[in-house]
Parts: C-alpha cells; structure tokens; sequence
DNA sequence: GATGAATGAGGCTTCATTCAT
DNA sequence: CATGAATGAAGCCTCATTCAT
C-alpha cells in the first residue's frame, strides 16, 4: 500500500514502519502454508517476521483477520498483474495458452504464491468466507479467462468441439497439482515435481489432444 | 438409584465392542476432512460417532493415534481391494486406463475416501510421517502401476514416445483435482464438478494426446 | 465383616467370595503405600487384587470408602492383637520396652503395615478424619501406654527423672524411622535399614540414657 | 474498548517477573506439603500466588517441573547456608552436636522447610529421581557429616565405642519425628509437638547414652 | 509505537463411577 | 455375583489476546 515516496524524517530508525505489515504477512504466508490456520501460532509468525507478538496486534486486529490479509494482499497483489498480460496474449490459441502456462510457472508456481492454493483448500470450510472471495476473485475469472481462450479456440477451428468449462479443469488440473505437490509432500522427503518438464508435456498433451481433426 | 421400575430406558451401550473403532474412525475421517487436524475437537467425532469422549481413549491413544488410524485404516482397506483388480486389466492400453479411471471413480472419487487426499495434502507438514506413509503405501505404488501401463502403450506403439513419470503425473492430476475440489471449494457454494464427465473428456484427451502419430 | 462359620453350598466356586475384601484390601494397602491415594488408580487395586473394577464397587462404596477400609482394618486388627501382648508385660522396665520394641519390629516394622504409619502421614491432611481416627485410635492409645511404662520406670527408681511425653517421643522416633524409610526412600535404591540393629542400638541408648543416676 | 477514562484501576502487574519464580515456588511448596503432589491443583498454586493459571507456565514447564524446581530450590539454598555453619564448629563433641541441632531448629525445624522431607517421603516412589537427588544432595552429606562428628567423639574418648551409621540414625530420628508430625498430624487438631524442649530432652538422652564409661 | 508479561477460555486427557450384560 | 464398556467431571496445558510499561 505504502509505496516509493516517503518522507526522509526519522534518521534514527532503520526498519521502517510501513515495511511492517508487508514483512508479517509474509511470515504468516509461509507458516500458515506449512501447518495450517489452527496449527499456527502466532508466537512463530511474530518471531519469523522478527517482531514481537503484540506488535501483530497494531496491524491486524486478530488471528483471523491476519489470515485473510495473507490471502488478500497476496492474491490481490498477483490478480492485478496477471489480468494486465491476459489481454496482451496474441497469435494462436494453443500458443496463447502456452505463453499463459509458462508465465503462471514465473510468477505463481515456482514461488510462495503456489501455497496459497494449498492454504485455501486446507482451510476453505473453516473459512468460507475465503473460500467464496478466491472462487469469485481467482478461480472464476480464472476459468472464464480460459473458457473464453477454449472457445476462440474452437471458433477458429484450431480445437475440436470440446465442453470449455470441462477443457479448462483438464488444463489448470496440473497446475494445482504442481502447487499442491510443492507445498506439502514435496517438503516430506518426496521427490520434487520438475515444473517446467511436466507443464511442456502437458502443452504437448493438451495440443494433440485438442486438435481439430485434420479436416 | 432406585433401579427396579425402570426397565426400558435407552441402553447405555448396545454396540457390540469390534464395531466401535470403524464407527469412529469414519466419523472422525468426515470431521477430519472437513476442518484439517487442528481444528477438529475430539469432542466432535465423539458426537458424531454417537459415544461420549471418554469412549475415544478406550481404542485410541490420542488424538494423532486416531488421526493415523484414520488415514491407515481407510487407506489400507483400500489399497488391498485396488491392488486385486489391477492385476486383472486385459485389452488394449487406452482401453485398461478408462476402466482403471471408471474404477477409481466408483470406489475413490464419488465416496468419502476422496477426502484422504485433502486430508493429507493438509497435514503432510505437521505429520511427516504420515507423508512418508502415503507417499512409500499409495503414491508410488500407484504412479509404478501407471507408468508400466504407460510404458506398455508406448511398447505395443499405441502410445507415442512420452516420458512415463510425467504422464503418469498428467493422467492423475484430474484425479486429485476432483478430490480436492469435492471436499473443499464445492462445500462452500461453489457449483460441483461433474466427475464422471469430466473423467471421460480427460480419458479423450489422453487418448488423442498420447495416441502414437499415424505415419 | 462375613466370618468363620459360613455354609458350603456353592461347591463349584473355588474363589471364596468372603476372602474378597480381604484380598482387595491387601492389594489397595501395596498401592496406596506406594503412590499415595490421588496417584493410586482403582484399576491398578483392582488388577493387583485379580478383580475387575467393578468388583471393587460390589465391596466398597468409593475409593475413599476403600481408603478408610484398608487404614481401619489393618489397623484395628493389628490394634486388638497388640493390646492383648502389652497387659502381660512384666519384669524390670526397659526389659518390658524391650520386649515391646522387639514385638513391634516382628508384627509391624518388618511387614507391609508399617506402610500404615507413612500412608497416614502423607494423607493426613487430606483425610482429617482418618488421622483423627489414628490419633485416638492408633497414636494417643500407644502414647499413653508407652508414657505409662515411662512412669512406672521412673516411680520404681529405674528411671531417671522426665517428661514422660517427651520420653515416649523419643522412644517411638525411631520406629517411625524405619517405617518410613523402608516404605519410600529404601525402594528407590536407599541402602535398607537395618531394622533390629538400630533397635537394639535404640535400647542401649534409652537403656543408659533413661538410667537414673547411681546416686 | 474505551481506555482513556480509566487509569487507576488495579494494575495486571505490578512485580517483577525475576521475583514470580520465587513466590510462586513458595506457594507450591506450601500447597504440596499440605495435599501431596497429585492432590494439588496448578490451579489453587496460582491462586496462593496471585497469579493466574497460565502465568505458571511461563516459568515451569509443568506440573512436574515445579515440583522438582520447589524441592530443588528450598533445599539447595538451605544445603549452602548449612554447610557453611558446620565448619565452624568448636569444643566438645556433645557440645557441637547440641549447637547443630539448636541451629536445626532455628532454620528447618520450625519454618516451612520442615515441610521438605515430609513431601519427599511422601513422593519418593512416584519420583524416584527426586528421591535419588535428595538422598544425595541431603540425606548422604548429611549422615557422613553427623557420623564424622560421632566418630570424633569416640576418638577423643567422649563416647562410648557404637557404630556411627546407628548413631547417626538415632540422632536424627527425632528431627524427622517432628518435621513429620508439624506437617502432617498436628494440622490434624493433634496437640503440637514443643520442638525446643524435645530437642533438649534428646540431646540429654544422647550426652547419657552415648558417654563413655566413667573411669 | 513496540514490547512481553499476564490472562483465561478452551481442548486434550485421565479416571472414578455406573450399569447393561 | 462379576464384568468391563461407557460416561463425564475435573485437571493439565496451550495460545490468542490484552495492556502496563
């Protein structure tokens, strides 16, 4: 929220205040991703983010309220981004959805924002008041973005006739899992999903397997 | 303290012992599921099972030994009953995929064992353990099974040359997206998938998408 | 309660259920000595005593109904035994003491009653009434037995002239010694007491320091 | 919610947190004297020291680490300042043995601290380990100490020839006698035990039975 | 603003007690 | 009579939240 211009007025401090909520939100991301909401404590979050447990409180008026400030900020931060290169996307479809693929990877995938899926379907019934705020700000847009996508795809006959909502579940279904994946087995000792190599081979899927019949 | 007139009150316990656990179990795998570990009170699943919490602590240790007898207990039954059928697969690659899927649907994903995978997806963090347990019990095993069944598609030149891991990856992430969508966004309003179908526009698109090219 | 003349009906029994109590006493006695009452679990009295815990209830109205039984019965029994020997002392007196000490190092000291004397004195404040019971019963009769022998010493010129109270705490200290010691710090590895050793070492003491002078 | 009015209401806090170890340990100490370990309730222990429940946890990390902290505290600091007494003594061997227990009574035998061996009796068996420190930390220094001190009296010929480890037993008997009795029948309503004037009636059976031979 | 000592509601767990068999 | 499964009150302990400094 506070951003570049500020005023040069307190020389004795050097953590400056407005850093604060941004520095423990980001803490709070990574802990409520790695155990969960109730399995949190607060203690851990004022520790990691290197302030004390009282200073929470002069940001966010509880637990819960912190909670939906990670999910918000964080996905309001991405959602803004992301919409500005959606309506840039040129050329063919399938080329379009692998530009989008590749950039969900940069910006989403292989950072910390891959646990807030993680996060939101391990908590969405204890807080589905979260749950509806990412299903009308993420995954609805999201889909309609793609449906949209599908269905330009099938009018210029580059796909064959496909449901577009089902289409749409076959292509962000590997994405969830790379992001499930990462953030809950993967730190158990499992081997770690290559990404890039599985979202390649799910282009190439998705290309021959969407595919207008040659005439 | 006067006993003798009454003859016909609700028994205390009319259960019979062996049936307790299982009743537990899948009341505290529904409670479980719904709210992750942490949130879930003992006091709940002992409601729900119909016994006092008291009656909890005469068959598990702990809230974590219920927790793993939960997971185990379901998983194991499981993984016996699916282990049997795969043996029995017969006919052409695609052909044993779509059964094994119809299968998974019938037995895994329309029933309450599809919240195992939020389930530990969830808590892989907070139960390392457990991870390890699902992942050496249930994942492997199954991405073994499906990447020989992969690898005789490409060797009977039904299949065009793909790397087995990443296509086993591909081929479940539906799956899981099923599960996870099934007992967590779709509880919260959101509108339900349409499992069936969309495992039959997976199964088309993998039949297409890994369909060796026609020379 | 039930006694000696009882019939013979039930001749497949081979457990008499009139020793029950009894036995069930006994077991309480060894668990009660040994954690005290709070930490004693009626479980363990009764598996000790090769009974379920409901029996114990068939004998005893609650745990503390035990508790009283197993104080009152051992010691009203000992109690009777003992008031029968002291009437027939006779001879010079710290040869009565003698014989009396030596009497209680064989029927008391060197059994499991001399766990009595350490269950009351940990339990005392929070069974006021039992160390009432124990003080009219058990302490005030013996003191004014002891004191009387003190008296007697002291009216036939055998004993110097003292406070007979304080004499009989003097006298008695080191029996409570033993029974405490051997029924908490000896188990935890504590080299053991030499039981008639310090009691003879205890009569010499009292046997000179008691002598009246040789005017 | 409103603040601003109110300034002069009783505060939260008003102490030290380097003084709450000691006060709460008092407070255990008491209550663990009057009811046992198991029997006592963190709860009133708070109550005692004015403080709430969960304050204790900030300076214990349970139950059982009060304990061993009050035993452990009560006694180390009271082992120091005695062990510097005893050094000093001087003269005749009846003579310092007098000193000793006078010093006893001043500093253990009529304060709180006479509540120490009566809760370690008591526990011993459920904490063995607590009972292992105690008799070494106490019980063994304490003996080698008073057996050093007999056996300097049989070497100057004060005494007559008696095994000191007896000795020693015997000398300490009443002590014990009265810690026991002041914690645990006299609260009972049983008339109080005059500390002082068995002490000296001891100390006059002990300067009897213990001298040498007169020529 | 920032701190961290203090609080107390709430959940896990134990175990004395009950009662259908 | 005897059993042991079931109960639920009670106590330990955690941790979100408050507030004097």
């Amino acid at each position: 929220m506070t951003v570049a211009t500020k005023s040069k007025t307190e020389p004795r401090w050097t953590r400056r205040k407005e850093a604060r909520p941004e520095e423990i939100t980001a803490a709070a991301l990574d802990i409520f991703v790695e155990r969960g909401y109730a399995a949190t404590r607060l203690e851990d979050v004022a520790t990691r983010a290197g302030v004390s447990k009282g200073t929470l409180y002069l940001y966010f008026a509880n637990k819960e309220d912190l909670f939906k400030a990670v999910v918000r900020e964080v996905l309001v931060a991405r959602l803004a981004e992301f919409r500005s290169h959606i309506g840039t996307f040129k050329g063919s479809t399938i080329e379009l959805i692998r530009i989008m693929l590749r950039a969900w990877w940069e910006q989403v995938g292989s950072t910390p924002i891959s646990g807030i899926p993680k996060l939101i379907l391990a908590e969405a019934r204890n807080f589905p008041e979260i749950a509806r705020f990412y299903l009308e700000e993420v995954v609805r847009p999201g889909q309609e973005t793609l449906a949209a996508l599908i269905r330009r795809g099938i009018e210029r006959g580059e796909f064959r006739d496909i449901d577009p909502v089902l289409a749409v579940n076959l292509l962000t279904a590997p994405l969830m899992l790379i992001c499930l994946w990462r953030n809950s087995l993967e730190p158990c000792s499992a081997e770690p999903i290559d990404g890039p190599a599985l979202l390649e081979a799910h282009l190439d899927l998705l290309e021959r397997g969407l595919a207008a019949p040659a005439h």
